[in-house]
DNA sequence: TATTGTGTTATTTTT
DNA sequence: TAACACAATA
């Protein structure tokens, strides 16, 4: 497997260019990679290359991503060429949790603290609102949070906020909760997402020492998707680089998509500045799309000015010209997508599972989902609730986390009443203040109470049985393994029982969610390393096992490619969105334009673009206008389609054709006719249809003597 | 404590 | 429009 020639074979599959980036050696490296050029394959090769010819050792090598998808791959990757045991290859979080673990003692956390989610944020800081007396109205939860995330994104602890940084009222309380927010944090001995970062950065600044033994041991770093960094994963980039400056960044300032979430684009563009003498290698040989799609891309996206810039090319031919069809309106816009693809089904026979209809905002997927049910069109929608996010999975999780950190008052919040025990919300309010003001455990301050008798008789019964039943889970998961374990605590908590004697729909459901949960638990061999994986790993799988038509938001389809693609809804205030432009302006623009970027470069052979004239919002119709995206796309690569003509001024009785319970012709469809050609339906009554014609005029056919299509 | 009513608010969400 | 969260109600 490690044989030099396998390696010699690896690299001869790669281009000029790949190979450049490949093995260029010693200093700063920035692959400027395009969509589709082979990033993975590189950036893998890189470190199989690194690792065999003995530059280095592979736990010498710190790799980084963003997506635990993306770490998985790489590993794979790398692994079939050769052994890299000790080799750092994960995401950015998991990287510095693993290292924060390691000196959590220096922060007076336990090595085995809680990583917590945004949903345990977001109720922690809503307690603090309530507990501040702060108005909710005025100052909602989630503004307050976002600030306070942003701040961590931007590396900002609660001392390091200025003046500069209140911008608004809420800023300042947002200040006064990030203090406490922490503190809170603390006492659970828990950690946010924004947190592992920070928590390394201060760790890095604050002990030269220990950062030098980091220094000392990683030669070589190497990031993915670079240009979604946001600065506190810079700061620690530039921090965990030693003085010889190995670091080789992979990105394409083209796909920077997450700014709203903190991603600063800047990064990538200022690499040159930040590294002087940094190498840079441009991948421009795309292998994924024809170049009709590329061009289109490309035109697109040379509208934007913050870029580096480079020109994609392929050598698979122009293929089929990008289509942009216009339609009256949002329905018939829907109706257009399912009956295209019924067409290629059968005309083509393409598998369902290679088209995507990739929408800007999760709220036009339901369109399509109407329209694809009355067709029959399978299809699945991508990225919706995750299954660690589901209300059951998260019950049990928290009856989990109660059980081995008796601290941890969230969790038990969630669980202390699921199944109904009489507990609550006053008995919980006088639970977590006696926890409060005597310094407790949740656990603790209950066993306290229950020990003073200061509950109801029936409420101290429930709250005895409860709680030694935590300590009995806790000796269980010392003693069994942890999916006989956890087993038991799904049981004796009553909380599987409780989904049995449900008779609602969803119940079933949800205890198949749980079966698969526990199954989930086999491969772990403690629970510690189950936990990690929960906090941090978001299982999103695009399985290619259904043959499905896949329903997806752009964010969604980064990193993916379909055969066809058809992105719908191409219209100013939809995308590009309104509001992103409304508040960031030519910035909030140019990440739109890059989001139209992502979107078209998923394309392999045939991309549609759609918009309509008239779309229901809101139960509003409102008159559209095209997108200015559609404009900036090169006109020798695309064909226009034009739908549009009936806007909505037929009843509905004459919009459709229904023979012995088919529905056969819609007003708007093309059809064609053994001798006039082709032409729309223009008017529909019972089996006769008013079609215009192309080259024939209006005439009336009977609707068995033409074809859809 | 469960149910009904009211009001609010509709981007994107790698960890 | 419709879904969801939260408050008032029996």
């Amino acid at each position: 497997m490690t044989d030099l020639n396998i390696l010699s074979l690896h690299l001869n599959q790669l281009n000029e260019a790949q190979k450049e980036a490949v093995l260029y050696g010693t200093g700063p490296l920035l692959i400027l990679a395009g969509a589709g050029t082979g990033k993975t394959k590189v950036l893998t090769s890189r470190i199989i290359n690194l690792i065999h010819t003995n530059i280095v050792l592979p736990h010498q090598i710190l790799a980084v991503t963003f997506t635990n998808k993306a770490a998985k791959e790489m590993v794979h990757r790398v692994s079939e060429f050769i052994p890299a045991e000790g080799l750092w290859l994960n995401t950015f979080h998991s990287i510095a949790a693993k290292i924060l673990r390691r000196h959590a003692d220096i922060f007076t956390l336990s090595s085995n603290f809680t990583i917590i989610g945004v949903d345990d944020q977001m109720r922690l800081i809503k307690n603090l609102l309530k507990e501040k007396d702060i108005d909710e109205e005025s100052y909602p939860t989630k503004i307050i949070s976002s600030i306070i995330q942003r701040w961590k994104d931007l590396a900002l602890s609660e001392d390091d906020i200025s003046n500069t940084d209140l911008k608004t009222e809420a800023h300042y309380i947002a200040k006064d909760i990030y203090g406490l927010y922490q503190f809170k944090l603390k006492a659970l001995d828990a950690v946010d997402f924004g947190d592992l970062l920070l928590y390394n950065i201060k760790l890095f600044t604050k002990n030269p020492n220990i950062l030098a033994e980091y220094h000392n041991r990683f030669k070589y770093i190497l990031v993915d998707e670079y240009q979604d960094t946001n600065i506190a994963q810079y700061m620690w980039l530039r921090l965990l680089t030693n003085s010889d400056k190995n670091i080789c960044c992979v990105g394409d300032e083209d796909q920077s998509i997450y700014g709203w979430r903190g991603a600063e684009i800047g990064n990538i563009l200022r690499f040159e500045k930040d590294f002087p003498n940094a190498k840079i290698v441009r991948l421009e040989q795309n292998y994924r799309s024809t170049n009709n799609i590329l061009f289109a891309a490309s035109n697109l996206i040379s509208n934007n000015n913050h870029r580096l810039g480079k020109n994609l090319w392929a050598d698979s031919g122009n293929g089929e010209k990008v289509k942009i069809v216009t339609l009256a309106d949002s329905n018939e816009e829907a109706n257009f997508v399912a009956k295209e693809i019924s067409k290629l089904e059968i005309d083509s026979s393409t598998s369902l599972k290679n088209i995507a209809i990739l929408v800007r905002a999760g709220f036009q997927t339901r369109n399509f989902e109407e329209k694809f049910i009355s067709y029959g069109i399978p299809y699945k929608v991508v990225g919706g609730l995750k299954f660690y996010d589901r209300q059951e999975i998260k019950d049990i999780l928290a009856y989990i986390r109660i059980t081995i950190n008796p601290g941890d008052s969230l969790a038990l919040e969630r669980i202390i009443n699921i199944p109904k025990r009489g507990i609550g919300p006053s008995n919980l309010a006088s639970i977590t203040e006696y926890a409060a003001t005597n310094r407790l455990g949740i656990l603790a301050a209950i066993s306290v109470m229950i020990a003073k008798n200061l509950f109801k008789p029936k409420i101290k019964v429930e709250l005895e049985k409860l709680t030694s039943l935590f300590y009995e889970w806790k000796e269980a998961f010392s003693r069994l393994e942890v999916k006989a374990a956890v087993q038991q605590i799904v049981e004796q908590s009553g909380y599987l029982e409780m989904w049995k004697n449900d008779t609602s729909i969803e119940s079933q459901g949800r205890i198949e969610n749980i079966r698969e949960f526990l199954s989930a638990l086999k491969s772990f061999p403690n629970i510690n390393e189950f936990m990690e994986h929960v906090s941090l790993v978001t299982d999103n799988d695009v399985s290619d096992n259904d043959n499905m038509v896949n329903i997806m938001t752009i964010h969604a389809a980064k990193g993916l490619e379909f055969d066809i693609v058809i992105l719908p809804g191409w219209e100013e205030g939809i995308f590009p969105n309104q509001r992103n432009i409304d508040e960031l302006g030519t910035k909030g623009l140019e990440e739109e334009r890059r989001l139209a970027y992502v979107a078209i470069t998923r394309a392999k052979k045939k991309l549609i673009i759609t918009n309509a004239m008239r779309r229901n919002i809101f139960g509003k119709w409102q008159n559209s206008i095209t997108s200015r995206f559609i404009d900036e796309l090169p006109a020798e690569n695309i064909v226009n389609v034009n739908y549009g003509f009936y806007s909505g001024h037929n009843t509905v009785s004459q919009t459709k054709s229904i023979n012995n319970g088919f529905y056969l012709f819609c007003v708007g469809d093309r059809v064609k006719h053994e001798k006039f050609g082709e032409g729309y339906v223009l008017r529909i009554s019972d089996n006769q249809l008013e079609i215009s014609f192309d080259n024939y005029g209006s005439k009336k056919i009977l609707d068995q003597f033409v074809k859809r299509f």
